[in-house]
DNA sequence: ATAATAGTGTCTTTCAGACAGTATAGT
DNA sequence: ACTATACTGTCTGAAAGACACTATTAT
């Protein structure tokens, strides 16, 4: 076994969405999704970007590392956190093998003021925009083999990003199995161009049928802004009406406005914690 | 840091469904759920079950890892495995702090043929059975937790072995957390009884937007087969009319019979690969 | 008055649940 | 003929999608 010890180390993609105003003092401000990256001292990948995160320690378990970590390199705490997935390929660190447990982490405006750069780490929000550049099918034995191809574009205020990522699907006769791999990526450290376009797809199907979203929300806000978030997310717009009617039992009205918009109040609302009781 | 090194291993929760005759010559054979599980030669834990797993190789990623060991010890080639979870608790290896990557694994009985005790160790199938001893919800703060205590009781010819796992979920004003422990164990090695709950549940939340349960069947298989294994994993009964409607998209017809039951013969179905294409 | 957003009513289609009913080999 | 399963038709109500409509305030 003559090689060094395997290490293994937790990283966390944590999303956020943010507001920019709008040039017209009427419309409402536009959301942007967010995503948290540190600039890396030391080598390898030197100056390139990468995600919060480090070696887990003796006496914690991975949940503890990955809020540690966080809280070391940001300042932040009390962030939600859910295990993502684990990246163990033989050589995605070249200095010695490294499995990388990843968790999704979500935030909310208000909960990111506590933030600063700790141990003078560069952190930088990142806005984050997936597209899709090829989708194909090929037949394979009884079977065949889908792939999409998409590109990750990350963007701050004075740099940039992306990755390539190649999702695989292979679907037999009884039933499909996947595959990922990164193609290409500029910027970024690691495989980890790879794991926040897995966070990102992580999110996006749990928010359709979890209460996920509403880690991204301040205590109170408006339904407009609620469906910002999902638009968001979702990549696609929803109908006002029909989006209302299903978030209804998840949220509780306040008898707060949200008023000087240049336009109609809108009622604020918060999350409402008892949700799935009512839906039986 | 004085510590041994942290170890990375993988464990894999192989389930399948058997048939068990039924007295009656007309009535059809029965259905369970089964889990592979290795008698222990060595301590800790020796003589007790536990998951076929081992550790990470050098120059193996951690899904060839699981497929490696898994080969290993069963002599089961082919098999679907994804990844389920990744445990982490300090303590949960007695020896040194290991962290364990799991996964979920689906076999049908044609694809079981091949296994053989290799490398002399004693495997053995456990018929699984869940059940709910307890569950409660406290006020806390702004929110409340909840939690669900079961017991999951595995049951072989000559061997039985059981765990109690507590299922935590704290729900506040942003969403929901959630937590896991192991109450108790009689039988089992490590804190692989909670893995195998996590596995269940795993299945059976996917079960009903997947094609997951496919992998569980042969290449030919009667729709009252198909329901018996849903209805094994979702631990309740369904309606045959609506199960079939629903599942009709998935299933291609052959014009083969399963004859001489007892009664009307049943038409042999085998699975779609294509069924995601006609759903829009 | 107007721009921009806030918020509602309702039609249609789709789908899940319930249940009653018919069909058919094997003994 | 009888048993146990195989398989179908259809009613109901809930929910998703589409879209037209009304309401309100800062400027």
């Amino acid at each position: 076994m003559g090689d060094a010890c395997t290490s293994i180390t937790v990283d966390t993609v944590l999303f956020t969405a943010t507001s920019h105003e709008e040039e017209n003092y009427r419309k409402l401000p536009g959301k942007e999704l967010r995503v948290l990256l540190l600039r890396r001292a030391e080598e390898p990948f030197q100056q390139q970007w990468a995600l919060p995160g480090g070696t887990v320690c003796a006496r914690e378990n991975l949940d503890e590392a990955a809020a540690r970590t966080l809280q070391e390199e940001t300042g932040l705490e009390r962030i939600y956190l859910e295990q993502l997935y684990t990246w163990g390929a033989p050589e995605r660190d070249p200095r010695c093998r490294t499995v990388s447990c990843t968790y999704l982490a979500l935030a909310n405006a208000a909960q990111l003021e506590a933030e600063q750069d700790a141990t003078g780490v560069v952190s930088h929000w990142f806005t984050v925009q997936e597209s899709l550049l090829e989708e194909k099918k090929v037949m394979q034995g009884e079977g065949f083999r889908q792939e999409r191809t998409s590109r990750l574009t990350l963007t701050a205020d004075d740099a940039e990003a992306y990755a390539i990522i190649r999702a695989g699907r292979y679907v037999g006769a009884n039933g499909a199995r996947t595959d990922r791999t990164l193609v290409d990526c500029s910027g970024l450290a690691f495989d980890h161009g790879m794991i926040i376009q897995y966070g990102l797809e992580r999110l996006r199907s749990k928010i359709e049928w979890t209460d996920l979203a509403f880690h991204l929300m301040p205590e109170r806000f408006t339904l407009t802004e609620l469906q910002q978030v999902y638009e968001l997310i979702l990549g696609r717009e929803l109908l006002t009406a029909n989006f209302r009617r299903k978030t209804a039992h998840m949220v509780q009205e306040t008898n707060a406005y949200k008023r000087d918009a240049g336009h109609r109040p809108a009622k604020l609302y918060r999350f409402d914690p008892d949700w799935e009781a009512k839906q039986s």
